[in-house]
DNA sequence: CTCTATTTAATTGTTTACAATTTAATGAGA
DNA sequence: TCTCATTAAATTGTAAACAATTAAATAGAG
């Protein structure tokens, strides 16, 4: 074993070097930017992500709108439930496994579409990040979120 | 202006093209990981964020120790108050300008570090990542967190 | 020195997130 | 068919995080 020539622990434990304080900073960072664009539509960060989820697919069950973001029941169900009362979705129990809850779109879900349109592009400029710089990360990001659930 | 050969909308509002969305799910699946490692020392994750920035440079405030960890007084004074509470930290007013409260490391608090010294290399190396690759997006990452309190 | 503005922590209220458990429905094996 | 295991969603309890406000101390202007 002679490629033991790492960093000492005292510099592997700074701060500055931790790729997970990294990660989560920026992430909060970046949700916090979103807040001022999204509070007019009435949609938290939670739900945006939910609704655009849903604009590629919807009239899924929870199990597999979940999936898609990474979060579980406990965090949707309230959030569904939001949603629903704010009019942007509807939540039913599928015909043939009534285990499932199928969520779908209404039409005011739908309407919400356009008004978010613009929200993307309007975030990537607040970074100073050119396409080319942000597609590098995503992908570099999406390398590691695939060995993420195991 | 003939520089607009960008995406389609339909494009950019895909989930897996979001910048934001790839470092909220990496975010919180590498803070998923360090759960089982961190809670037989009993700490949180922000616990133990909080714990590396004091064995950097303790006796600080709490403002001081909001700015490195980009955390406000509300989600840091419960923390230190429960780190109080556990016997690593101390919290003391200081005598020169009482507005501030001096966060320091008590003996135990010393001594956790020892025990938490495996974290950082164990956790690399459960993402497939050799310590260049991890030098790289360090680097993009922090470049991106100078931008953030903007 | 006095009054006002600013700063620091703490507090309050809301949202987010997950682990663990519960309930109900479905599937599989004997 | 009748268990027993599995699955899906909901529920419960706890920790995080932030916005907005409050209380107390300090700084600054006149």
């Amino acid at each position: 074993m002679n490629d033991k020539l790492t960093v000492p622990a005292s510099e592997r434990m700074k701060l500055d070097n931790q790729i997970c304080f990294a990660f989560y900073v920026c992430s909060k960072e970046i949700i916090k930017k979103y807040r001022p664009l999204l509070t007019p539509l009435g949609l938290t960060y939670t739900g945006y992500i939910t609704m655009l989820a849903l604009w590629e697919k919807d009239k899924i069950p929870v199990k597999a709108l979940g999936e898609k973001l990474y979060l579980d029941s406990g965090t949707l169900t309230p959030l569904l439930k939001k949603l629903e009362s704010q009019g942007f979705v509807k939540r039913s129990r599928s015909e043939i496994d009534e285990r499932q809850v199928i969520v779908s779109l209404t039409e005011a879900g739908h309407e919400l579409q356009q008004k978010a349109a613009a929200i993307p592009e309007r975030l990537v400029h607040s970074f100073e990040m050119d396409e080319v710089q942000a597609k590098q990360m995503i992908e570099s990001l999406h390398f590691m979120m695939k060995q993420a659930p195991c």
